[in-house]
DNA sequence: TTAATATTGTTAAAAAAATAACATAACCTA
DNA sequence: TAGGTTATGTTATTTTTTTAACAATATTAA
């Protein structure tokens, strides 16, 4: 596999989803226009860095003016390939799973969820925000009769190699994995982690900074060598 | 306010929960040492870029063995900070706010959830996983009497700011944000906003670029230059 | 005991990313 | 219409990050 030619550079990806939210909040202000500054003070990256990420994607500001808000939200939409869409299926419907269900993100962004499986005959046939959940032994046969784009998974941990190897097998091209387990899958399938827990773990980590900081103490770890 | 002078990177602070993930469930192999080469196959960095991840906190690594995995992970949770142990209180309890209440992550991380709040009369009494949902009335006396940490905030993005602001009255110091709105905090508040649609985000837009990249199409989305 | 092997920690080099600076152009006011 | 203002898009510079290379050292096998 590899890159491809014009791919877009990841630190760029990561920022994406950011100037979406904040173009999407901004919608439903009375501004028609929103300057890099103004985005910086929103998002917290540099105003330079803003036209720099926009300007690889072509020229939308206007000048003297800034943004055009709706326009750059479209365009964004575009980018991210919102406007095609794409149908995606839960596994697992637990209580993330069902969280998820009730998730009102889908449809901005072009997903249409269309079926949850779980392997409990409790959860079958119960209905979560109009979606019927169906046993897992009809995954197969589901797909082979629905096209679907991406498998979220949130199954326990060590239900996760099996299901995705299923999903794989089935022809699924790609996986919000939620499971917190390492996941082998063949280099043309897009995998991505959901780290539920990395908030709280940045925080833990910042409260910590702060207090050694405080202490004045600057503990070197090493162990292990010899 | 501004960067502590031992601050760590923000790039190697975004690699170590992935670190401690794989270390994690390296634990239960059988397996005592693991090297930078295995680690790299497990979380997709070069070997070379975690050994200087590493050594930026200390020497742990044993020369022909690599590390010890065991050692390694507990180092990890020191640098983390998951040695200090931690109040969490949920606020809004939601679908997605329920399915934080089951989530198996906190204690290993520190973390020991202590309440969940929420404004709809319906919910209060209610019992999640051995937790009893309480009024957001009783917030301020709840958190006068409580020495609480971090705050997880998932109620409807209509109410975030002004229950940002209760918080920050209160002393709260960490917000992990589920709210998709932007929330003005203090300088000194650590704000941590987990974007749960992030994940779909990329696939959508990993997806768009393969079909470009196939349709041979270089499309440039200029507008709005006058 | 010696040679071959493995893998670290670190230095040097290369690549990528962010910032700063600014020429350019559109807008506004008088 | 002229002069001042604003804010883009882009170039040049600086900084950060990653990769590559390798010396050092522990281990293993002969």
């Amino acid at each position: 596999m590899g890159k491809e030619l014009n791919a877009i550079p990841d630190i760029i990806i990561s920022r994406l989803p950011v100037y979406y939210q904040h173009l999407k909040n901004l919608q439903s202000s009375s501004k028609e226009y929103v300057s890099s500054e103004e985005l910086a003070d929103l998002t917290g990256f540099s105003s330079s860095l803003i036209r720099k990420d926009l300007s690889y994607f072509g020229t939308f500001g206007r000048k003297s003016y800034g943004y055009d808000i709706y326009c750059l939200f479209q365009q964004i939409n575009i980018i991210m390939g919102f406007n095609y869409k794409k149908k995606l299926i839960i596994i697992g419907a637990g209580h993330l799973g069902q969280a998820l269900a009730y998730n009102k993100g889908y449809n901005e962004r072009g997903y249409q969820l269309i079926s949850i499986f779980d392997k409990n005959p409790k959860l079958i046939d119960l209905v979560i925000n109009d979606i019927e959940i169906q046993s897992v032994s009809n995954l197969e046969r589901f797909l082979e009769n629905n096209k679907v784009d991406v498998a979220a998974l949130t199954v326990p941990g060590a239900a996760a190699q099996k299901i995705t190897d299923r999903l794989v097998a089935a022809g699924i091209k790609a996986i919000w994995d939620f499971t917190e387990v390492p996941l082998k899958v063949p280099e043309d399938i897009f995998l991505e982690e959901q780290l539920i827990n990395e908030g709280l773990c940045k925080l833990s980590l910042k409260m910590n900074q702060k207090r050694l900081n405080q202490d004045g103490t600057t503990e070197d770890l090493s162990c292990g060598q010899k």
